[in-house]
DNA sequence: AGAGCGATGGCCT
DNA sequence: GGCCATCGCTCTA
């Protein structure tokens, strides 16, 4: 099995969400495996006024100015959590926000930890995919080229799937910037990726 | 199918 | 006090 090198990583957040696209997230719990095919991301970038980096290094995000390849998890809205990549060197709070995924092992935990049976729904948020992995704070600012709990390995096919570009959900500032990528057609998308000429 | 809204807590002004 | 990188329920069509 194939793994990511640390440059995949260090470089823009919209190169790196373009190329996780088919590839997969598995987390190890007590409770067991899961794993799931990135189908939704979105970029947020270091000068982004969307971006929870854009006003410089507080508590909450520091780890978004990790080294390129470690692990941004924040509470939202009070109740849920969001997983992201980091992207760039260490000290550029540059990230890719983890928004759906399509399951592949532990689906029964995954129904189990929501709390419902549609496998199209299971994964298709960004909070969901925290729910169903079981991913919050204990896993932030962690390495995910050396936790053996959450990780990323690389697509195997050679087959590329559509990308869309799209905008971001969910924000208020920078809403022009079509930094959202999804796979086109997937049944698992948060929402349905929007053209707009 | 789409709009409205409450839950809920941390962070920013 | 206001604002969220959300979700799931309810109401209207």
């Amino acid at each position: 099995m194939s793994s990511f090198k640390r440059n995949f990583f260090l470089r823009e957040p919209l190169t790196v969400a373009s190329e996780l696209l088919g590839a997969t997230l598995t987390t190890e719990s007590p409770e067991g495996r899961c794993s799931g095919i990135i189908v939704e991301a979105e970029a947020y970038g270091s000068a982004d006024p969307a971006s929870h980096s854009f006003r410089g290094l507080s508590k909450r995000n520091s780890a978004m100015f990790s080294n390129g390849g470690y692990c941004y998890v924040y509470l939202v809205y009070g109740m849920y959590y969001c997983v992201n990549v980091v992207t760039e060197k260490q000290g550029v709070g540059s990230a890719v926000l983890i928004r759906a995924v399509v399951p592949q092992q532990g689906i029964e935990l995954m129904q189990r930890r929501r709390g419902l049976e549609n496998i199209y729904k299971l994964c298709s948020g960004p909070a969901k995919v925290c729910q169903a992995f079981g991913i919050d704070l204990k896993w932030n600012n962690h390495d995910l080229l050396a936790s053996t709990e959450i990780f990323l390995t690389p697509t195997e096919s050679a087959k590329k799937a559509q990308i869309v570009f799209s905008e971001r959900i969910g924000i208020s500032r920078a809403v022009d910037k079509k930094w959202r990528v999804s796979i086109a057609d997937s049944k698992f998308l948060s929402r349905k990726a929007v053209l707009k000429s």
